[in-house]
RNA sequence: CGGGGCGUGGCUCAGCCUGGUAGAGCACCUGGUUCGGGACCAGGGGGUCGGAGGUUCAAAUCCUCUCGCCCCGACCA
């Protein structure tokens, strides 16, 4: 039992004036944290009670496929150039310098050095597959921290690596995985759902995302309800209704039109009197990629026709052009390469293409009579017909899909939602087991690689998605599993002997039958110590007050409100009837 | 990286435009009255106004630089 007048639980009538989402809000003005620089949070008493609870969830249901271990947070230049991501990983990385001026960082991810490992101990397929997991700090200098502990700078992660003989066996140790992630949000009392995702700087092939529905979400997910598709935006397609093509006009060949200072698409889709869908637009942008030997930044140009309606996916866009980091081209870049006015140009004729990687949008295959940028100022072309006016060599899917567009497995219009990322699983394939020279002798007695597989479990994110899920005007409310407390026991007036003493007994018995019981036995008034109690996160309330003469008091619900009186004799069984029912 | 906003007791904010030597509410301490949904009265402690430089007789206030924090954008011809 703890004794809420012996505790700092600096709760606050008002939220900080920078905090948006709930979340943030709540967790400040519930004292479960601090914030000592931008993404950098202090974690106080109730914080850490959760985040334990939270993790012991964790760690007992990673128990059952896996093995801790605790690896170093700060990491060796070497075991990163290893992999290839000293680079790759940018400003995203902190680093630092030893006395004798050696390079460090602080870990970002564990790839690198879990593969250090079964490179240097692993040498049979007999001893595999590895499931090897560690909880710690990950540290990651965000380009924008924001929205409290939803995107920080340090965090706690659950990280796991499995490392396979074959593809067949991954697919085990993924499976173990996705089950085993299932058991801890559902214990954690989330709702959540799995999706595909994007496999981005990790690499690899198959990848799931747990997300959470909230607004305070960064991540857009589609999903269908009729068939349970559902996958993160940078991965998700979809099927388009059928477009009637526009008629041929003139001879049906590319003709030029006048479109007096229009650059954007709906000016001169409104001009012509089409809509966006007959129009295509063409994007531009510089790619860039560091040489390996030299060290020196190669930039490239890249060209993208879409349909004028549709955005382009950065993630998938990044893919097509293997990974490379882009970014537009500005006007002047755009006539200087291209010799073309930015905002009208087009597929047709463009000067100095060698050398430019030219993608076109799978939503414009087959086609016909689009409108197009003339690469000429104040000109757009009608009769545009991809392949037939111009060469196609790379067809991509580029372009987000978007709410009530049709599944693409059923049909069925698309939502789109916004939703927060909890946890993440890959099927890393080779890459790094590759890259690291891990190597072990499979049963023919030949040399052969290990598959891994590497899978991440935000635990700030399991509270903060909780809290988005969970809250009123007045707090919000954790499952017991995760809160702070299991029950906050209020004696409504603490000079009351008879009461007091009766709210002792109650929160003794509570403690003795197992359950984690905060005793406010502050000097307060009983407002006070309700407000308090709706704040903090603890799922059950116990008011001691009057009826304590007639041998009963209250036990309220937080989530619903809902009170009951119950007797005080046989409250343990009580209230583990009552507990038991969530 | 671009744009915007904000830094004044622990918290929320006023004062700044129009320079004259810092204020409210909450929180905190003492005493009293209260005591089931953030009480009231009286008294009290606490602030180099983010930092540096400048202008001025005088700077929280005006100017320059700088640091920090928050938000938006990084979707585009």
């Amino acid at each position: 039992m703890r004794r809420w007048s012996k505790l700092f639980i600096p709760t606050l009538r008002e939220a900080p004036a920078d905090a948006e989402v709930a979340s943030h809000k709540f967790l400040v003005r519930a004292g479960y944290i601090r914030q000592l620089a931008a993404g950098i949070y202090s974690y106080l008493f109730l914080g850490q009670r959760s985040m334990e609870k939270i993790i012991n969830i964790v760690r007992e249901e990673m128990d059952t496929i896996g093995q801790e271990f605790l690896l170093p947070a700060i990491h060796p230049r070497e075991v990163w150039e290893a992999s290839g991501r000293w680079s790759v990983m940018g400003d995203n990385m902190f680093r630092l310098k030893d006395r004798s001026g050696r390079d460090l960082c602080l870990g970002m991810t564990h790839e690198e050095v879990m593969t250090e490992i079964a490179r240097k101990e692993l040498r049979s397929y007999k001893q595999l597959p590895q499931i090897w997991y560690q909880i710690q700090n990950k540290f990651r200098d965000e380009p924008r921290p924001k929205s409290g502990l939803l995107r920080v700078r340090q965090f706690t992660m659950k990280d796991s690596y499995s490392f396979d003989i074959d593809a067949d066996a991954l697919d085990v140790s993924y499976k173990k995985h996705y089950d085993v992630y299932c058991r801890i949000f559902d214990r954690c009392g989330l709702k959540y759902m799995a999706v595909e995702a994007h496999s981005g700087a990790m690499g690899g092939s198959m990848s799931h995302e747990f997300m959470v529905f909230t607004e305070a979400g960064e991540d857009m997910v589609a999903h269908c309800a009729a068939c349970g598709y559902a996958a993160n935006l940078e991965k998700a397609t979809s099927k388009l209704d059928v477009i009637e093509d526009l008629g041929a006009s003139g001879d049906g060949k590319p003709e030029l039109v006048e479109t007096l200072g229009m650059k954007t698409i709906e000016d001169v889709a409104k001009f012509l009197g089409v809509s966006p869908k007959q129009k295509m637009k063409t994007l531009a942008y510089t790619a860039s990629e560091i040489d390996k030997k030299t060290g020196e930044t190669r930039n490239s140009p890249v060209i993208v026709f879409m349909r004028g309606d549709h955005m382009l996916n950065e993630a998938k866009f990044s893919t097509a052009i293997g990974g490379k980091t882009f970014r537009p081209m500005q006007p002047e870049e755009i006539e200087k390469v291209f010799k073309s006015p930015a905002g009208y140009l087009g597929p047709i004729g463009i000067p100095n293409t060698d050398g430019v990687l030219i993608i076109v949008d799978s939503a414009l295959k087959g086609r016909k009579n689009l409108v197009a940028g003339a690469n000429k100022e104040n000109y757009h072309l009608k009769n545009v017909t991809p392949e037939r006016d111009f060469p196609v060599a790379n067809w991509a899917d580029l372009r987000n899909a978007s709410e009530g567009e049709g599944c693409p497995n059923c049909g069925a219009p698309l939502k789109v939602a916004k939703a927060v990322e909890i946890g993440h699983i890959f099927k890393l394939g080779y890459k790094y087991a590759e890259s690291m020279g891990a190597r072990v002798l499979d049963k023919d007695g030949k040399e052969v690689t290990p598959i891994m597989g590497s899978y991440g479990i935000g635990i700030e994110r399991i509270l903060t998605s909780a809290i988005e899920q969970s809250n009123d005007e007045n707090g919000f409310f954790l499952t017991p599993a995760i809160a702070s407390f299991d029950v906050i026991i209020v004696p409504t007036n603490i000079s009351d002997a008879a009461l007091m003493s009766a709210a002792e007994q109650i929160a003794k018995e509570l403690e003795d039958a197992g359950y984690d019981v905060l005793f406010d036995d502050r000097d307060e008034r009983a407002g006070v110590k309700f407000k308090d109690a709706d704040l903090v996160g603890i799922p059950f309330r116990i008011n001691v007050g009057k009826k304590v003469s007639e041998g009963k008091v209250e036990l309220v619900r937080r989530s619903t409100r809902e009170s009951q009186d119950a007797n005080i004799a046989g409250i343990a069984e009580t209230f583990k009837s009552v507990i038991n029912q969530l």
